[in-house]
DNA sequence: GTCTATATCCAGATAGAC
DNA sequence: GTCTATCTGGATATAGAC
């Protein structure tokens, strides 16, 4: 199906372009161009410009929950990655973090889509709303879970899951916003990334009952 | 002088779109319109539309360390600020993220200036710079510094100051992008703002020689 | 499905009268 | 400094031939 290959060579280059420039300063022609096509021929696939950036919304959903999954990171139900948190080095809880850093940093769709929301989350509530489920609550949620279960293993101190699932999460989430910006950075923070699990690790180990 | 004051007119105006569109969605005749002039009369103030977003960053610089001195937050040089948090205790060290927060969301500048930021970030490398220099770098150095000198005094664990600055940001700083993108959730994120103060509080304290 | 040609609109910016 | 009138360019989108 060359037709249904043109639709996403038209998603691809668009996301690649939004997440450059933002919605508004990329045009049709600008798409068509980078798909090799002129701009009238995009009608043909979507009813317009922001049919195009609806469809990228609803299609990177999917991908990302697939391509989470080879990570053994399963964003949606903390429960089958437990055994792996369980007993978990300092070295390695650094090698699982550095890995999804990494990932999230270097998988084009991913980062693009990303810098794309960074740029777009104020054009809706629904915008808004999508960037902080997927970026904040759903990460905190996860780890929250992942905690719940190491303080029932008595494995950490006994604190509220949810609040010590900010206090690992949001640095990295800073870190990955930073390198966002300026990729030239990406050794320094991952530096940085390394002294914050060390220093998790050790805090919330020291309080074990 | 009436023409400085249609200039700073023009600058209120012009933020207060941005902040809410983003530069290329803005038009120069919204913004004369918010002013009550028409579109060409703002060239009598500003060369184009570029110089009236320059103007912006330029001018916010000084309004925002002229009123974080009223709260006692000297962002440039910690040092002033560390007999406030000497021996302080948790109920006063929430007190103080919570004004620090609330400024932070309610302050019309402020706010908005920070939104416009997140829109534009990618716009250029100064700007991307600008953004982690302002809403990363200078906070954490800022506590860092406090963090420092409190584990000198044997007030606290003695943790890498930086890591520990990071730890204590980071969630502070996510929360106020959940508050930018979605004011109605203030609330929520105060109680989260305190559990994590609680957290960090008593977990810096533990570990104390 | 692709193209050329075109319609329609609106942007940033300038000229010049008052 | 403000205005009206205008220039020029580029945007989204449609019509209709191939």
């Amino acid at each position: 199906m060359r037709q249904e290959d043109t639709k996403q060579r038209i998603l691809d280059k668009a996301l690649e372009l939004f997440s450059a420039q933002g919605y508004d300063a990329v045009s049709m022609g600008q798409i068509a161009a980078a798909v090799g096509i002129k701009a009238p021929s995009l009608y043909n696939h979507f009813p317009g410009k922001q049919a195009i950036f609806d469809a990228l919304v609803a299609s990177t959903a999917a991908q990302y929950e697939a391509d989470t999954d080879k990570l053994d990171i399963h964003v949606q139900n903390a429960a089958r990655d437990i055994p792996v948190f369980t007993e978990i080095t300092e070295d390695a809880l650094f090698e699982k973090v550095r890995q999804i850093f990494e990932y999230s940093l270097h998988n084009e769709t991913i980062s693009r889509f990303r810098r794309m929301m960074s740029i777009e989350q104020f054009r809706s509530p629904e915008l808004a709303a999508l960037y902080s489920a997927r970026y904040v609550e759903r990460v905190v949620r996860y780890h929250a879970g992942i905690f719940r279960a190491l303080i029932a293993a008595g494995e950490i101190a006994a604190e509220e899951p949810e609040a010590l699932a900010m206090l690992y999460v949001a640095p990295v989430l800073t870190l990955i916003g930073v390198c966002d910006r300026q990729p030239e950075r990406e050794g320094e923070c991952l530096q940085k990334l390394r002294t914050h699990v060390r220093l998790f690790f050790r805090m919330v180990h020291s309080g074990r009952s």
